[in-house]
DNA sequence: ACAAAAGTGTTAGGCCTACACCCATGA
DNA sequence: TCATGGGTGTAGGCCTAACACTTTTGT
């Protein structure tokens, strides 16, 4: 039985939503991929993705997906870019508009398919199935110009956090050094970081400061202007 | 005869761009809407814009209805967000991607339609036809944040041009006023104006010394990093 | 000569960068 | 006590921002 019920007078594209889910696992930036278990690309990586439903928007789609795979409700999920080449998929007409996603990886647990699921570094990741390689390192240069401007990182750090966690994340992302006096000083000049209570962990070396992303100082901040730089 | 040739399984939206289309008069920042003269919204103003052909990519459609509404070929066009709420068109599910085109308003010599096309400035833009009053003010905020990296003012401007006339080009974006010692100074120490033959104008004042935008240079600079900040 | 806009230089303060030593902790 | 990584301050240079007077030119 062919059912071909919906009937257009022209030619209608597919629309799908892909998405590329970041994480930070204190030394690199991660990304989750997807092992295809079915053709096109059948058993090559991809970006977790699917077809937008007809009564949902493109980011409802893409934070349904990011839920189906992590688990997570509330996280930053941001729309950047569409990609419409004309065969970038095999079947058919598919255009995809793409977003990424800032994941607090210690929040992770798990996800309904984690069997064919994996967390992979940037240097790691494999060749990806249809145009996600272009994708993926559209969704990186954004994530990189982004982190200039704002502090999406803290999105991607647990709530209590170390100055020098926070350090490597920004190396991670942006592929520097940076010195570590001037590191601490600018950050701390921002305001935004509240020291968290000190805990005592049991390591061969002195136990670094915890802090906090301050959401309210740093919205009064945003509101006058202001610039991150590195 | 009801021709509902292309039919699919699931249902799929129609997929458009829209082109939001900044031209500077040398005072103002100025933006070209067309007038609809079929339903939905039949006498409204809207962006530019239309069906993306199956055959083409969104990159193309964006460009052909750039040639089509002003005859411009080489401008720059950026892809900037796709619309995709679900009840953004009354008739069916429509789904946008949106452009902003920069143009120098002294190449456009009026477009096809150019009875149905007109330029307004900022401050006088009507209310518009979809959500394109939201897009419009997206494409603004990326013109803003763009301006202040790179340098697209050229774009906007004619082959030569005066530094009173980049100021005020960069003033009207940002909506802010810059002291015109600093500007100049910040401007000529980026490396990338060059003076232009010097000509006389028939004004009741002093005749500004005339630039062009040194490509050249603008590219070696951008190799090693660089930030245009205001 | 006047009106109108163009052009020009200096100074003070803040920000960025580079740089080296001590501290806390567990083994 | 040692090894490891955490934490801290300062000085020089550069960029930014604020500021006023002179020049050109047509009327």
């Amino acid at each position: 039985m062919n059912e071909q019920k919906f009937c257009y007078k022209y030619p209608h594209p597919s629309v799908t939503t892909d998405c590329v889910i970041f994480g930070f696992d204190g030394v690199r930036i991660k990304v989750l991929l997807i092992e295809r278990g079915v053709e096109p690309y059948k058993g090559k990586w991809a970006l977790p993705g699917g077809f937008m439903k007809i009564d949902e928007s493109a980011d409802e789609c893409a934070r349904r997906e990011l839920e189906e795979e992590t688990g997570l409700k509330a996280a930053s999920v941001e729309q950047f870019h569409t990609f419409t080449d004309v065969n970038r998929d095999p079947r058919e007409r598919v255009i995809t508009i793409a977003y990424y996603a800032l994941v607090k990886l210690s929040e992770v647990h798990g996800g309904d398919d984690a069997s064919k699921a994996q967390w992979f570094s940037e240097e790691d990741i494999p060749s990806l199935a249809f145009d996600h390689d272009r994708i993926l390192r559209m969704a990186l240069n954004r994530l990189k110009e982004r982190i200039c401007f704002e502090p999406i990182g803290f999105e991607l750090l647990p709530e209590v956090f170390t100055m020098p966690e926070l350090q490597n994340l920004y190396e991670a992302i942006l592929g520097v050094k940076f010195d570590r006096r001037n590191f601490y000083n600018k950050m701390l000049k921002l305001g935004i970081l509240t020291e968290a209570e000190q805990r005592l962990a049991t390591t061969p070396r002195r136990t670094p400061t915890k802090y906090r992303f301050n959401a309210e100082k740093y919205a009064e901040l945003k509101q006058k202007g202001f610039r991150l730089e590195f």
